[in-house]
DNA sequence: CTACACCATGACGTGTACGTAAGACTGTAA
DNA sequence: TTACAGTCTTACGTACACGTCATGGTGTAG
């Protein structure tokens, strides 16, 4: 067999010089495919989703955005990739998880790739981060605060549960007398009674959307 | 001037019964309709809208969704509200921040809405609560530790300003020993250096999307 | 009466992050 | 050689939570 029939791989610039053969090697099963790239470690795409999580429509996506790109084709066109795809993509997972936009992602990337000088990019992924930073903060405040207006809810509403009659209307809620008087009525809960359509009066057709 | 011309209200069901006159009045310009409207509380959709920062669009999804209903129409048509609108929506407003969709709430209301009895209905609240409990416990774990990520990360990119030459290029920040040997790159460093497109060998034509 | 801000209804448009399908090609095993 | 899963590009579809007209009526001040 001539040598174009071995692997022939046409990088798109030269391979991950100093990263030893320690890739993530998915356990499963084995094809010859596999056994050659492996001295190159480089997967196609399909692995990456499946350790990324993503599917493969979702890599393609970054890639229209600029936001990866293989290390190399295989000469029949598919995409490989080195592991350095699988910290990219987890990165990028967690970017979005902060509630960064694709969009956002990719003013990065051009940032970073704009950048003169490494303490340059530096400096400007700081500036990114500390902003961030910032925000993240007041979000999870936000959940921890809904976190401690759910748990009362919760100790409201057991209290429903224990002490009110079985068949007590729901339009008897309004003037219920059962709780202490302590106890505010939590935003969660009013809100379910707040004008909504009438339950005792079911006039409106169930209209579906 | 006969009686029609003070307010032809219809009202959708019978007014709220025991809620005294301590509606959220709006301390801005006064028109003679909100003098009248005030002796029922009611105001139009732009002043619920200002009231509780959503636009007037927003209210008029709700309301197909089946989330919300004016308490009664002006003669002309014109959608009235009373104060529990204003619950209603900072309610939604709330659910939304736990990561309900629209769609979520339509289901819980219209559950609500078909509940046999009032502890029936407080059982099936509580379950959906318990459930949004958890994950917005996750969901904030999740945030905490990328806040954690992101000071790590914060710390990481001020030691390179702090002591990388000024002229470093990127390219040699992947052999970079300048930092402590204890120092893990963060992910978040990382993932800026993987995969990307290659920034000393910039050859893509800049294809914004 | 007129001006003018506000509102109603209906319908179509928008941005995000993919999903889905078509038709053709590739890589490998049997 | 053939079968078959995986992949390629292209392109249109989807769900969500509204935004944005267009057209015409409403409520009140002056």
């Amino acid at each position: 067999m001539p040598d174009h029939h071995r692997l022939p791989i046409l990088p798109a610039a030269e391979a991950a010089p100093s990263l030893g053969a320690d890739a993530a090697v998915s356990g499963s099963h084995v094809r010859s495919l596999d056994d050659v790239r492996a001295r190159h470690d480089l997967m196609q795409i399909g692995d990456l989703a499946r350790e990324t999580g993503k599917t493969v429509r979702a890599i393609h996506l970054y890639e229209e955005l600029g936001l990866l790109e293989p290390a190399a084709r295989s000469k029949g066109g598919y995409r490989l990739y080195g592991s350095e795809a699988l910290t990219r993509i987890r990165w990028i997972g967690k970017l979005q998880d902060m509630r960064f936009s694709l969009g956002d992602i990719q003013t990065i990337v051009r940032e970073w790739e704009r950048a003169g000088s490494a303490p340059d990019a530096m400096k400007r992924m700081r500036e990114v981060y500390a902003r961030k930073l910032e925000d993240t903060r007041q979000q999870r405040q936000r959940l921890e605060a809904l976190e401690h207006e759910l748990a009362s809810s919760l100790d409201y509403l057991d209290t429903c549960n224990d002490v009110c009659e079985p068949q007590r209307l729901l339009s008897a809620c309004n003037c219920c007398d059962l709780h202490e008087k302590s106890d505010e009525v939590p935003e969660l809960v009013l809100g379910f009674r707040a004008a909504g359509a009438q339950p005792t009066l079911p006039r409106r057709g169930t209209r579906a959307p």
